[in-house]
DNA sequence: ACGAATGTGAGTATCCTGTTTATATTCTCG
DNA sequence: CGAGAATATAAACAGGATACTCACATTCGT
């Protein structure tokens, strides 16, 4: 549900030492992704997230020296558990219907809270400072177990790359538009995900 | 390149009678479009959507009540693009492999200009006023010309119109994914994309 | 040339934002 | 316990951006 024990994570202005400010910043970056998700990120300020999180302003100000380090600590923690999923799902060599069911499963498991923070992250929050980096790093992962997963199941060698990137933005869109209409959790959406995973990826032409 | 007249189109404050206006309502709505793609939301605002059309902030008032007005003739004139062609995709009875061709072609063509505005348009721009019922019935349409293309070439008759979700959206996200790295115009991510609606659609299971 | 259509852009009023600061409460540890 | 550090509070600020109006200038159709 959440991480375990808060990292050291983006510059913080200051470290929480006690218990107690350790369940406010989880509190604050709960709050920012569930703002986030919600209201975009033109709605994303600091008094709502402050307000939603049921601390004062002032208590976000002492932990995060300013917006942009809070919504990095919410990319990150966003982006480390979906990095979690993809790899765990492309680990092991198994039949390709099972790894695309555990993948699907995983993605939707990631999605269902914060529904549609992963594309206000992706389009909307902006990413300057030092996150470019992090985030380059991110995609690259991304995308490396995607493409070793197509290259396990894909004799071809050629265009595997291409294909992985095909195939997670195929995955992430129909995700996304399944969470905009609160349909994350109809089955047989998840039967027909799977089913495209596996023609796709499996390759056949003619009907 | 751009639609051929204006038409009766949203609520104006005034309807535009000569050439001139005709043309300024023309390039507030395009550099609308632009703004929106480029800016996002939050970034849309009618001085910079005057400015960037080359036009006085006074006359985007004379023809457009507020803002919504004009969000709402740009999400319009979008949509009726997208939708005609789908329906034209979706037309007469073609090969499949002509009907993926042609659907991503078109779409690909209809994101070529303001990459990121559909995405913007579904999921920042706000949706409220009367225009609620005009989307909810230009998603019934879209929708309507996938279960067709689907039903032309799957014969079960189950699971018709969830497919067509994911098969739209699983586009849309290709489509999307690429236009915010700028690949809109890789050849070989057009033919990926082409396989993977043949591959799902045409529905073989195993290697 | 005259009225109507169209275009102008400085100005306004309002709202909101991120951030600080001075103060109050709660914890740790001897 | 009690002293000092850690943590929490919320009122206030300074600044900026925003949507929109209005009184006036220009250009059109006839």
């Amino acid at each position: 549900m959440s991480t375990r024990i808060a990292k050291p994570a983006a510059r913080m202005r200051k470290q929480p030492r006690q218990a107690r400010s350790i369940a406010t910043v989880e509190a604050i970056i709960e709050a920012g992704a569930h703002v986030l998700s919600e209201l975009g990120w033109a709605g994303f300020s600091t008094n709502k997230v402050a307000e939603t999180a049921g601390v004062s302003i002032g208590s976000l100000y002492q932990y995060f020296p300013d917006k942009l380090a809070l919504v990095e600590a919410i990319r990150r923690r966003h982006f480390d558990h979906v990095l979690s999923v993809v790899r765990e799902a492309a680990a092991a060599e198994k039949p390709l219907k099972q790894f695309a069911r555990e993948l699907v499963r995983g993605m939707i498991g990631a999605h269902a809270i914060h529904p549609t923070l992963h594309q206000v992250l992706l389009d909307e929050a902006p990413g300057d400072r030092g996150s470019r980096a992090a985030h380059a790093s991110f995609q690259a992962r991304y995308l490396e177990h995607y493409t070793a997963a197509v290259a396990q199941y894909r004799k071809r060698r050629k265009d595997t790359e291409t294909m992985a990137r095909v195939l997670s933005s195929a995955v992430e869109g129909v995700i996304h538009n399944a969470a905009r209409r609160n349909m994350l959790d109809a089955p047989e959406l998840q039967k027909q995900l799977v089913e495209l995973i596996e023609a796709y990826v499996s390759g056949c032409k003619a009907a």
